[in-house]
DNA sequence: CTTTTGACCTGACAGC
DNA sequence: TGCTGTCAGGTCAAAA
């Protein structure tokens, strides 16, 4: 489920939910997740006012005075907002009731996501600390894509997908951005001219933004929705398409592996 | 430093 | 109906 799209989908759906109310009683279900979850999380939130969502990558940050609820998706993670709360069900972890009594409820089969407390400064805890710029920060620009690939010879794709030279770029959307950009993905990262990082950084921006307005177009539903922001609307270039005619030219789309994940791509329109 | 690999988990699905 | 193998949108830590 989460790529940037549907954690920034996710954060505008809570920020009119969540920001200004106190939590009035936080339940922790399962603490096994990526991490346990921390002891002392319950005491640390409960009473305590939000005063923001904010987002880094594909963590979510609740603000909480100095301090910070960071959640982190992982490959199967979502957090939902109800105004009357379904019973508990396998694979649910926590709930934080707030004072409006809406109930956010975090749910996560595969457990790969992360629910910490940071203290402050925030953006000094290690997992964000190493964080490259997000792709909407105009520092974030080709000509800095550029100075940052020049002594790498990895695949493009994996340059995209590397959180420490820009965060948030997950594998549909490395994948999606790169058919637009004309890119194919197994070139070596240096050897793109400052020119072919222009259109690419501009590619990933169209991509992200095409995604996010296609989620955020469901998020008036988000409270007792059931969560799922519309993601399934979305018809992808390229993304497991394999042995498919290409969108543009009909040549059949091809796949492979790069780092244990698949890549597609159209052999005539991505050089 | 860069790059590769394994690890963490459950569920869905294809094929036998 | 069940079993087995493969795959899944993330990313950290260790090894090369």
């Amino acid at each position: 489920m989460p790529e940037l799209p549907e954690v920034e989908t996710t954060r505008r759906g809570l920020v009119p939910l969540a920001v200004g109310r106190r939590v009035v009683a936080t339940t922790i279900y399962d603490r096994r997740l990526r991490w346990p979850v921390p002891r002392a999380l319950e005491k640390n939130l409960t009473g305590r006012v939000i005063e923001g969502v904010d987002r880094r990558s594909k963590y979510l940050l609740f603000r909480v005075g100095h301090e910070t609820l960071l959640v982190h998706f992982g490959m199967t993670g979502s957090l939902q907002a109800f105004t009357r709360v379904p019973p508990r069900t396998a694979h649910d972890h926590f709930d934080i009731v707030l004072d409006s009594g809406i109930t956010l409820r975090y749910r996560d089969p595969r457990r790969f996501g992360a629910l910490l407390w940071l203290k402050a400064p925030a953006e000094a805890h290690p997992l964000l600390a190493s964080l490259g710029p997000e792709p909407f920060d105009p520092a974030c620009d080709a000509r800095y894509l550029w100075g940052a690939t020049r002594r790498r010879k990895t695949a493009i794709k994996l340059a995209l997908m590397d959180n420490g030279l820009l965060t948030g770029v997950g594998n549909i959307d490395a994948n999606e951005a790169l058919v637009r950009a004309g890119i194919r993905p197994t070139t070596p990262a240096h050897r793109l001219s400052l020119a072919r990082l222009a259109r690419l950084i501009d590619a990933v921006r169209r991509t992200l933004e095409d995604a996010i307005a296609k989620g955020g177009s469901t998020l008036r539903d988000y409270v007792d929705s059931g969560g799922e922001p519309g993601y399934f609307q979305l018809e992808y270039s390229v993304y497991g398409r394999e042995g498919l005619p290409c969108r543009v030219c009909g040549s059949a789309i091809k796949s492979l592996r790069q780092g244990g994940r698949a890549t597609s791509y159209c052999p005539h329109c991505q050089r």
